[in-house]
DNA sequence: AAATTATATTAAAACCATTCTAAACTGTTG
DNA sequence: CAACAGTTTAGAATGGTTTTAATATAATTT
């Protein structure tokens, strides 16, 4: 549990300025327990109805844009039109269920060490990530 | 190399008729040596330069997608709002060259076995992609 | 080989996630 | 509190992708 004091605090050692929505959106992303995964479009329903207020478009999408940028989310790829965050930023992996189309959260113990044996000149590894799709197990 | 007679022979027998449009797009794609990574905008214009050309947008997305349904392509996921295909549609992964926006294949032995060490009851691993980020090596 | 039927192509419109714009507003600093 | 820089906002714009409905082409039947 973080208090609001401590969100403002955050974002101004961040440069950012503590305005009314970027607080909001820290009280809906960081005060889980666990990892949370979203959509822009998820934020924005459990803004309206959580707290039945409502935060334009264009401000989530910057505020979410600048705590990526700021280490505190991370973009997920996977194969879709919509961009997937996390706020569990360390280096883990994910398991994408299909037909729910929810990300699941899989530790770097889960999978174990990966070694990349192939390199590209002038190039430098940035991130390496794993995604593991799931079906439905029908039988 | 394949002649049109194979391309539509295959096409045929993938229940898919041949018309002018698909062995076309058969042809740029199908006809290289090597794994050919592409975004539908790519495609659109290699077959307007190379073969002076013009095959509506929408006959390609109709036809990328029922060769990816039929899998002869794959589809491979990155935080872009672009899809990028692969004919290379062994299991395999990728580096991404994050400056110049391009795929590179990782051979299964570059990359090494990947063992996940976690399950999802009621849900059976479909696939295990590995996507590495490359960066300038600026020093 | 013509007629019929089913499927594919097309240009243009629609769609939808995301970004931009420019005016109004708010936090910060002096 | 005044002045400035940074932020929010609604709505427009953008760009990749999908849909539409008319036309064309391939396959099947006669």
């Amino acid at each position: 549990m973080t208090t609001t004091v401590e969100f403002i605090n955050k974002l101004r050692n961040s440069g950012l300025r503590p305005t009314k929505q970027r607080i909001k959106i820290c009280e809906v992303l960081f005060n889980k327990e666990t990892t949370f995964h979203f959509t822009i479009n998820d934020l924005v329903k459990i803004i309206e109805t959580e707290a039945n207020e409502k935060i334009s478009l264009a401000t989530v999408y910057n505020t979410i844009h600048a705590f990526e940028k700021k280490g505190y989310l991370k973009e997920i790829p996977i194969d879709s039109n919509q961009s997937y965050f996390d706020t569990n930023v360390t280096d883990h992996h994910h398991f994408f269920d299909i037909s729910e189309k929810k990300l699941i959260d899989l530790d770097q113990v889960d999978v174990g060490p990966i070694n990349i044996n192939k390199s590209i000149p002038g190039k430098k590894i940035k991130s390496v990530e794993v995604l593991v799709k799931l079906d439905t197990d029908n039988q």
